[in-house]
DNA sequence: TCTTGACGCTACATAATTTGTAGCATACAT
DNA sequence: ATGTATGCTACAAATTATGTAGCGTCAAGA
């Protein structure tokens, strides 16, 4: 279920880190999960509701995945964020802050 | 079919840009083809080559929305980013670099 | 003019993924 | 024992992605 670095992902044979990168945060849910996880840790059901109530299929899914790539990790807090996810979570703040500009000119 | 910044989107009614960018980027093959774009332009046949050959039907479909989006733009020259897709190029290329180390320790 | 080839793109059937609802099993407190 | 919260699962329906074949257009060569 989850993705190995350095073998091969969906569209790519390589498995150079960025392709399996792709591969997992192009799926659905996945970015999201990763940015409401920043200031966690949450419970199953908390998270669930910060993504809007995303189906808890997809949502275990999805944990068990970033778990497996030791991105997240389930204390007795709840879901929190590795060292890794922590980094992952702070290049997305800089989409975060794009977004806007690019929002702001096109609208 | 492309989403406009400031209007609802899968999985968030706020239309905050970040979440519209997730909901763009969450699709697959979104984030690979404006990587390979960096180095465009190229024409639809190129570009398909270099996404492990995805198929026109989706290729199309990407394209058609980063242009609604104003990231990506059809030249005579082909298909290649504009301003906004090369910074977002940009952003790309820190994810990158992380999933390097990453890769790295993971390994 | 008749091919030949490349262009962007589409139709359509099949396969894979996502969604939404209901609910399970466990633990812990009342 | 009863209520409540935990992480998580089953399953059918809806949506999205895949792969193949091929269309219509245009420009260059014979």
């Amino acid at each position: 279920m989850a993705k190995k670095v350095g073998s091969p992902v969906r569209g790519s044979t390589t498995g150079r880190p960025i392709m399996v990168l792709f591969d997992v945060l192009g799926q659905r849910w996945t970015m999201r999960i990763l940015w409401e996880l920043r200031d966690g840790p949450y419970t199953f059901r908390a998270l669930q509701e910060r993504c809007d109530f995303v189906s808890p299929t997809l949502l275990n899914k999805r944990l068990k995945e970033l778990r497996e790539m030791a991105l997240v990790d389930l204390t007795d807090e709840g879901f929190m964020l590795t060292r890794w996810g922590e980094e992952l979570g702070g290049t997305l703040v800089a989409l975060d802050r794009w977004s806007i500009r690019w929002a702001k000119e096109l609208a």
